[in-house]
DNA sequence: GCAAGGTC
């Protein structure tokens, strides 16, 4: 059996499919790996990877005396395996194996990735020829090429490869820990280091110095307005830019009309089709359509899973030979005809090409027709932009006619451009680059013109601007960071980390307080030259002129001086992040003493901005739990009023929530329930906030004396205004009572959010459990609920309210539960039902449900019925059960209709008993004499 | 709990 190891499943699929000679290759599933069977082979796909690098055993606590970061950089690394069913399943098709091909992508880490699949194989198997097929693009012709003419594995390639690994890990490990435990964090607030991300972050730290530390330039711009016929245009002056403005102004005061045409110029320009995709570019011209660089990946790879699109993590902006353009245009005839059959009848000589070649995939392109309804808006977007793409790259160039005059205005020289589309060429097909007409008019040298205006503006020079995703992606591409497959992911990783925030991307306190202890102490992992490097020696690792080994320890010795310098100033480093970063959280000052602001966080969900010199002073602002988002500071608005910086809170896969003024906020979240409070007016509310009292539960607390100080109240009026408070207070908790139990109780739906039911509830004025209980069915209806949720949110809530009623009149709990599961809910039912019936269905005894009866009617004031004793009961049953004809299941219906005994059955009337009970009126009648006999 | 690189 010939075993075919891929990259990835779609790939060993597909590959199959091109071996095949007999029908389609059989797909089966081997604990949930597929693997495709066809003649006498097996293809079957890894995840990329399928082993990792970590290292040896004793290294996992971060905080061990003796294993501390630096002893990272020399300790043991070992490869575990992260896809173990993949694995598992190599090992078993190995062992049958009598060739096995390894035909991962055709570059460095797909080299690497087949070496891994091969020790696995020689795990299992130690003597199965192995042998490697290369190809660039998985198109019939290429595979059958690549596996007519097997080649070996490159061990030295692969060994570059793993030296990558090694000093990766080695780095980024050590690093990250150390600063992380310098600076006190832990958990999900680590300090992550690596070669990647921290070059990364601090061309964002730079950018971010730069355009702070820029000082805007002002310059004057002259032009002048002229027209011939109607038809107006502008001119500037052939100076450009005045640095001073009275050079600008001499300028001005010389001009004078008429505008004498002195020059014309036409001319044309070329304006070259684009070159295909690589990842790279495709995100750029994502990133015009508005989508971000992980979800423009998210929305390609989807794409490509489905077969409209060839793989979009490449390199390559040049089409290689093998591929069939005329087969995919043929094919997009059916999705695009007009546009297609423009190309096909204008098609150039050869398609546009890049700058870079490589092996591993061919250019970004689409490789099935999808028609808008198969794909969802976005998707369709992408699909539209890569196929229109596509046939750029086959269109002619466009061209552009342009023109240019010079003109004189009483001796100063003013110059104006326009460009007219001459040919569309490749622009029929691809609009997304906005290509201007700029018209003039036709003039003739020797023209004169009318002087219109003049204008005289003023300019300020402009800082750099931030880094756009795309913008970002691109640089990192130039400077040899990351991968076509990771540079988007390393933003993600910024930002999750809380370096970095918002689009354009800024970096925070964090992001610079780290980014600066890494340039002072470790400056080379800041560096893009450090990949540079490693770069370099893993060509000489390929080339066999350098083993791995020496390369990879020529980097530890490096990390291990640097980890001399880090070792000494743990202490400075750790202090300058903390510092940096409490800094980060500091919101203002406290108008009561003036000493910081500082959003914090209990142990607890919950946070708050509270005054730094706490406990002196207890100034504090709530902020919304930590369930909606971590709360952190906005650094560019602050508040007018309050001189505060806004707050917003973050949360993973969510828009930021700006919560605006964290005092505002305060003030806006509590005065509803200011409002409650009757005493309350606008000029209550005036002199509360004037003395930095702005919530009904900060009245609560304060002390009477201070209420009327500051309140200039009496002390009397203070004592009201604070029991009022605890009134709402009071009121306050039992709303929210209702809307935890709404939440609990009524599923939300669409339109009907738990809040709006809940405030519907309280505009009804049903603020509490209790008055829910006994609340109108058909009112609770205009409320979006129907029949059975409105019946299920009353029964509900007699349920807790009648349970906390009988709890309060002093019903132990476990006899409260008995009387509740046998229907009795109502504290009504024991004055009501007779007891008996009440003992005999809840299997409480009848002493106690006596005992309960007593004072239940003693808490409504009615006079209790007479007591039994539990004998004179028992008997009673028996008299009951000894009547002829009378069955077990009667006694639940004798007791509800309070007949207890002979005595009781006698003195009840007969036709009424009939009725309660549904026995029949002569079985009671038979009943009734005997008893009468008997008594 | 750490990197970067594959892939899903």
């Amino acid at each position: 059996m010939h075993l075919i190891i891929a990259e990835k499943n779609i790939a060993a699929q597909r590959i199959a499919g091109f071996l095949n000679s007999s029908g389609n290759p059989k797909t089966e599933k081997d604990n949930n790996v597929s693997i495709y069977r066809f003649d006498d082979k097996v293809a079957l796909g890894l995840r990329g990877h399928v082993v990792e690098v970590d290292f040896e055993d004793g290294y996992k606590n971060w905080r061990s005396e003796t294993h501390t970061p630096r002893t990272l950089i020399d300790a043991g690394i070992i490869r575990v395996p992260t896809e173990k069913k993949i694995v598992a399943l190599i090992k078993k098709l190995s062992r049958k194996a009598d060739l096995v091909t390894i035909a991962t992508d055709y570059d460095r880490e797909g080299e690497l990735i087949g070496k891994e699949a091969y020790e696995i194989v020689r795990e299992a198997n130690k003597k199965v020829p192995v042998n490697r097929a290369r190809f660039s693009a998985i198109t019939m012709q290429e595979i059958s090429a690549a596996f007519d003419n097997p080649t070996e594995i490159d061990f030295d390639l692969a060994a570059a490869g793993e030296a990558r690994q090694e000093i990766d890990l080695v780095w980024g490990a050590s690093l990250t820990r150390f600063i992380s435990i310098a600076a006190k964090r832990g958990g999900k607030n680590i300090l992550s280091v690596g070669r990647v991300q921290s070059p990364t972050l601090a061309m964002i730290v730079d950018r971010e110095k730069e355009i702070s530390e820029f000082i805007p330039v002002p310059y004057w711009m002259l032009s002048i307005i002229s027209k011939k016929d109607e038809e107006q245009f502008e001119a500037r002056h052939t100076h450009g830019k005045f640095d001073l403005k009275e050079e600008a102004e001499k300028a001005l005061s010389g001009t004078k009309g008429p505008v004498l045409v002195k020059e014309k110029k036409e001319g044309s320009r070329t304006d070259k089709a684009p070159a295909p995709f690589d990842t790279t570019g495709y995100i750029v011209a994502a990133s015009r359509l508005g989508l971000s660089a992980s979800s423009a990946m998210r929305v390609a790879e989807d794409l490509y899973m489905n077969g409209f699109i060839s793989y979009p993590r490449t390199d390559n902006t040049v089409y290689p030979d093998s591929l069939d353009l005329k087969g995919i245009l043929n094919e997009l005839k059916k999705s695009f005809r007009r546009d297609t059959e423009w190309v096909i009848a204008n098609m150039r000589d050869t398609p546009t090409k890049g700058k870079k070649t490589s092996t591993d995939h061919p250019p970004i392109h689409p490789t099935g027709a999808a028609k808008p309804g198969d794909l969802d808006e976005k998707s369709w977007k992408v699909y539209e932009l890569i196929v229109r793409r596509f046939l750029a790259t086959l269109s002619p160039d466009a061209r552009w006619k342009t023109l240019k005059y010079l003109f004189d205005a009483g001796g100063e020289e003013y110059t104006s451009t326009g460009q007219r589309l001459e040919y569309e060429g490749y622009r029929m097909v691809y609009q997304y680059s906005q290509a201007r007409d700029q018209a003039l008019p036709d003039l003739s040298e020797g023209e004169k013109l009318p002087l219109a205006d003049t204008v005289l503006e003023e300019k300020e020079t402009q800082p750099p601007p931030r880094y756009s995703q795309s913008k970002l992606i691109q640089q990192m591409e130039e400077l040899g960071l990351g991968t076509k497959s990771t540079r988007h992911e390393v933003i993600g990783k910024l930002v999750s980390r809380r370096y970095v925030e918002d689009n354009p991307l800024k970096p925070t306190q964090v992001g610079m307080a780290v980014t600066e202890s890494l340039e002072k102490h470790a400056t080379l992992i800041t560096k893009p030259d450090m990949t540079r490097t490693i770069e370099g020696h893993m060509e000489e690792i390929k080339k066999a002129s350098r083993s791995k080994d020496e390369a990879v320890n020529e980097s530890r010795s490096m990390l291990n001086q640097i980890f001399d310098d880090l070792e000494k100033n743990e202490e400075v480093i750790g202090e300058e992040i903390m510092d940096r970063t409490a800094e980060e959280r500091i919101v203002g000052k406290c108008p009561i003493c003036g000493s910081n602001l500082m959003i914090r966080t209990t142990k607890g969900m919950a946070q708050f901005v509270g005054c730094t010199n706490y406990p002196d002073c207890s100034f504090n602002l709530n902020l919304p739990s930590v369930q909606w988002g971590k709360a952190i500071r906005d650094d560019v608005n602050i508040c007018d009023q309050h001189n505060l910086n806004y707050v917003k809170l973050i949360r993973a896969g969510a828009r930021p929530w700006e919560i605006g003024c964290p005092l505002c906020n305060h003030i806006r979240s509590n005065i509803d329930a200011l409002e409650m409070m009757d005493s309350v007016n606008s000029e209550v509310i005036r002199k509360m906030h004037e003395n930095h009292i702005y919530s009904v539960f900060e009245i609560s607390k304060l002390p009477v004396a201070e209420i009327a100080a500051k309140m200039s109240f009496s002390d009397k009026q203070a004592f009201e205004f604070k029991r009022e408070a605890d009134g709402v207070l009071e009121e306050l908790r039992k709303r929210s009572e209702v809307k935890k139990f709404v939440r609990k109780t009524i599923p939300p739906k669409k339109g009907r959010s738990h809040s709006k039911v809940s405030n519907g509830l309280f505009s009804l004025d049903i603020t509490d459990l209790g008055r829910l209980s006994c609340a109108n069915k058909d009112a609770l209806k205009t409320l979006k609920l129907n029949d059975e949720e409105a019946e299920k949110l009353i029964f509900e809530a007699k349920l807790i309210h009648n349970k906390a009623i009988f709890k309060e009149m002093g019903i132990p709990a476990i006899s409260i539960n008995k009387y509740f599961k046998s229907g009795f809910i109502d504290p009504d039912n024991l004055v009501r039902i007779h007891p008996a019936y009440l003992s005999y269905k809840s299997g409480i005894n009848i002493d106690t449900v006596h005992k309960h009866v007593n004072i239940v009617c003693e808490k409504k004031g009615i006079t209790p019925p007479p007591g039994m004793s539990r004998k004179t009961f028992e008997k009673g049953r028996t008299e009951l059960m000894s009547l002829k004809g009378f069955e077990e299941e009667m006694l639940d219906k004798m007791y509800y209709a309070g007949v207890l005994n002979f005595k009781t059955l006698v003195e009840a009337e007969a036709d009424k008993l009939s009725e309660i009970t549904k026995i029949s009126r002569k079985k009671i009648m038979d009943f009734k004499k005997e008893a009468e006999k008997n008594k």
